[in-house]
DNA sequence: ACTCTAACAGACAGGTCTGTCTAGTGTGAA
DNA sequence: TTCACACTAGACAGACCTGTCTGTTAGAGT
């Protein structure tokens, strides 16, 4: 679902990709840059090149369109962690690895911090924003806690929370303060923190 | 007999209080339980049992009321955090009692994390949201670096934004994961990550 | 040729929000 | 008394937003 791919060109006779794509570009790109809340529909659909129509119809609503952004960067952040994680075989560098992945996001162009926080702040509970990212975060501290447990940490369930805070902070200290140092101060607190809970 | 007797919740028939504390108070109330989008104008005044036009000749708009609330709580968590340090002579003791602080407004019934990330989150670049935060933000970073530089850290820039990022992920596990360990948990991290880097 | 589907353009309804304005009220001071 | 002032109540304007609806167009499958 959600081809991620942007196609190179897949051969089909118009290079023109589906109204659902557009969109979903457009709000990943919108939603993103300017926040769930301040970016209209009318925004959306212009940015896509889309009729309002189209977006009723195929997504249904503004929450259920900010819920396929949210499913998307999450599929994509969490392809980017497990691949980070699967290049060590070590396990303290596995728990790290999490964080390298963090700093190789900080470092694209337009990076403003993490979606999920942003989205969730912006919108009332029982909305999409907020399901998905309490989705997200449930997966993120499973990782962090089963790593920590590879690891040998003395308690794997508080570390797993330490390190989600680190990660949180970090992502706040960019999206905030634009602190061009935080990917590798995080990363060094949370070996600092690890190094700790083994020990 | 005054029409105005039919106070709202924050003030009472006899409420002598002026109309610009009865909308402070309204606002701090409102603005930090519900967020400064949700709330609008009416809930505002309605709740200081206030009318329109006293909002605006005091406030001017809503988003200097929004300053005023955000000024408000940036001078009690100041004097909380404050009074926290000053109770210890030990550096690192000192250092670790900006958690304490953190830790007891953790426990207060109603907390919801930290009022700026929220409201900076909600708030486009160049609001009284965002300036607030950031002074806020620069206030808090520059007492955890002093704090870290008494306590013999190695390199006491790095330690306050390390100690910031577990802060503002304390904060956050409470806001949005309502993670009742948090406060402890962060204390703990804190303490781990500064003494790695007094050693 | 025919039909079915996806998509287009855009008007419109109904709601919410901020901020302005009018008009009236109670109180204290000169 | 008379004036100044701070306040109340609430209508209103203007902007914006989501979501619906009508009508049109283009292409693909049968």
């Amino acid at each position: 679902m959600s081809t991620t791919a942007t196609a190179g060109t897949t051969g089909s006779a118009t290079d023109r990709r589906t109204a659902r794509e557009r969109l979903l570009d457009a709000a990943n790109e919108l939603f993103y840059a300017e926040g769930v809340h301040t970016v209209g529909i009318d925004r959306i659909i212009e940015h896509a090149g889309v009729a309002k129509a189209s977006l009723y119809s195929t997504y249904g609503s503004k929450d259920e369109l900010v819920r396929a952004y949210l499913v998307l960067r999450h599929e994509r952040i969490q392809a980017r962690i497990e691949r980070h994680v699967a290049a060590h075989t070590d396990p303290r560098e596995r728990v790290l690895a999490v964080f390298d992945a963090q700093a190789e996001r900080f470092a694209e162009p337009g990076y403003r911090g993490c979606a999920f926080t942003a989205a969730a702040a912006e919108s009332e509970p029982g909305s999409a924003a907020v399901e998905e990212t309490e989705s997200y975060r449930a997966w993120l501290l499973g990782v962090l806690t089963d790593l920590s447990r590879e690891a040998g940490a003395k308690n794997p369930e508080t570390l797993g929370r330490q390190l989600q805070m680190i990660y949180d902070g970090a992502g706040l200290a960019i999206r905030i303060d634009r602190a061009a140092t935080a990917g590798p101060e995080a990363r060094d607190a949370a070996a600092a923190l690890l190094d700790a809970a083994r020990a």
